[in-house]
RNA sequence: GGGCCCGUAGCUCAGCUAGGUAGAGCAUCUGGCUUUUAACCAGGUGGUCGGGGGUUCGAACCCCCCCGGGCCCGCCA
């Protein structure tokens, strides 16, 4: 059974599963492993028949913690500001939503479908005042939770709940001196004293106080989080006590996962430069690639992601998983056909679809329609037009092989007088087909037999009789289809290049 | 100091909470196909399952101890 349907096997009634990403940053490859085990999950509760729900939570109230490399230095005097009232690093807009937005865009590409809550939101319409209030009336319970569960120590001062400061607009520099529902006075280093409305975004609750808080007010059954947060003492630890003895709430199901790391570059983080952006990886790979990545892992282990060769093989495992979906491969593999349903974003049939490494290939080959239409075709594509998805697909395919593909899979012509060495057999063959070159039917299969009976005549082995074509015209040693391939280029272009190769 | 994950074929991994003769894909090699989706078909090479103890008739799997790799553990997320 997949991972997600064995984790909701237990559950009963209606669920709310909880997914939360800051917008500190570019959202990158290793976020998405939790709003994509969260949406596994989801998927799995529904087609279990219970109702639910899938939230997730946008922290954009959380203060900017430093300036990240990818910032400007000026940046330096909005440390400490909430993500919402930080202008965008570029254009319009601010900082949460600059980062927010391509993540969105990249979740409509891969088809998750959620509920998108910003905290900020929660915050200025005063659904956390109620909790603000019960967390302030019991601020000595909460600070020996923190300390008993954490093992850390709390300074004197501390309190539950961080005004913001309405003069320096900084989360992190205030101290609370007094609290009456619903105002809470503070001092803040900047020597401003005033108050907050705790039932407007005026102030926040730390996060291990915030997180259970959420838990309360949306009612959050499960929630997918990182193993950091599931650390002994961590904020799971001190969250489930606080929800139990502070808001008299279960905390939600936990389901910890692993994190992605970049191949050869260790764990993914925006604020090391170490990441691959989730708007980048969908340029670059078909879109249900990155729901296959973590669909087929279980959460518990690692992830190695590789965008190079890696990617691809990625990419033929999932055609593998779709090919044995189809029925058009036998496998004992129990949950290959349920971690393809859970990584397709749309439906997929056999005339549709074209594997990637075909593509890769076609791509350089062919750079018009008609000519990549009948190569589909012979291929088994059963449209009469490239669709739109597969249009799509191309435009990945070719990022792909711009950015990350590996020169072995890459070709393209060599200029009519580049040097290359043949041997005085190797020229007979291609003189012979220089003869009647000019004269034959200019289409793939009299190409191709044409160099086959050239081959055979001389008594050429036709693997380096083929590989004396390739040399001379892309300078490697194997290529495409060779009828196809010299069909589709100018005549006159090939006859020009083979002369001067044999002259 | 505490905790989690991983270590199984050259590579990526499955198998481990039902203990019963080591698996898949890729790569590689051989054969086939009047050689081309760098394809396909058939077959082969390739692993003392990180090491050592223990439990057991029997351990990749359960227990203990090591070794190696990765990650997390103030605040913030």
């Amino acid at each position: 059974m997949h991972w997600a349907d064995a984790f909701v096997q237990d559950l009963a009634g209606h669920q709310t599963v909880s997914t939360g990403i800051s917008p500190s940053g570019p959202i990158h490859v290793g976020n998405m492993r939790e709003i994509l085990t969260g949406n596994f999950i989801y998927v799995a509760s529904r087609d279990r028949g219970l109702e639910t729900r899938f939230i997730y939570l946008c922290d954009d109230m959380d203060p900017l913690r430093k300036v990240y490399p990818f910032l400007d230095k000026s940046y330096s005097s909005y440390v400490g500001r909430p993500l919402y009232k930080i202008p965008a690093p570029q254009g319009e807009g601010t900082y949460s939503e600059y980062f927010l937005r391509p993540f969105l865009d990249t979740l409509d590409t891969i088809n998750v479908k959620v509920e998108v809550i910003r905290t900020s939101n929660l915050y200025r319409e005063g659904k956390f005042a109620e909790a603000i209030d019960v967390v302030m009336k019991n601020s000595q319970q909460i600070r020996s939770i923190l300390e008993e569960i954490s093992g850390r120590d709390i300074e004197e001062n501390w309190s539950p709940y961080n005004p913001i400061c309405e003069s320096c607009g900084r989360i992190s520099t205030t101290s609370v001196t007094s609290y009456s529902f619903p105002y809470v006075e503070y001092s803040c280093k900047c020597g401003h004293t005033g108050r907050s409305d705790v039932r407007k975004d005026q102030g926040k609750l730390p996060w291990r106080i915030e997180w259970p808080a959420k838990w309360k007010i949306l009612g959050v059954t499960v929630e997918p989080f990182g193993k950091d947060h599931g650390a002994p003492g961590g904020s799971y630890d001190t969250g489930k006590a606080i929800a139990e003895k502070i808001f008299g709430i279960s905390a939600p199901k936990p389901m910890i996962y692993e994190r992605i790391l970049l191949k050869g570059k260790g764990a993914m983080h925006s604020s090391t430069g170490i990441a691959i952006p989730a708007s980048e990886m969908i340029r670059v790979a078909p879109p249900q690639i990155l729901r296959f990545l973590i669909a087929r892992s279980q959460p518990g282990r690692h992830i190695d992601f590789d965008p190079g060769l890696g990617l691809l093989n990625l990419i033929d495992e999932y055609e593998r998983y779709r090919d044995i979906y189809f029925g058009l491969e036998a496998s004992d593999d129990d949950d290959a056909k349920r971690i393809y349903e859970l990584s397709r974003v749309r439906e997929e049939r056999p005339g549709d679809v074209v594997s990637f490494r075909h593509l890769i290939t076609l791509l350089q080959i062919y750079h018009d329609d008609n000519g990549l239409l009948s190569a589909l075709k012979r291929g088994g594509y059963t449209h009469n037009s490239i669709s739109g998805d597969l249009r799509a697909e191309m435009d990945v395919a070719r990022s792909w092989l711009d950015t990350y593909g590996p020169e072995q899979m890459k070709f393209t012509l060599l200029p009519p007088d580049a040097p290359v060495e043949l041997g005085e057999s190797e020229k007979a063959v291609l003189k012979e087909f220089l003869q009647t070159g000019q004269s034959m039917k200019w289409d793939a299969e009299s190409i191709h037999n044409r160099i086959h009976e050239i081959l055979r005549s001389g008594n050429t082995d036709p693997k380096e009789g083929f590989s004396i074509f390739y040399r001379v015209l892309i300078g490697k040693t194997r290529g495409p289809r060779l009828g196809y391939f010299l069909s589709n280029l100018d005549r006159d272009w090939v006859m020009e290049r083979l002369k001067r190769a044999v002259s």
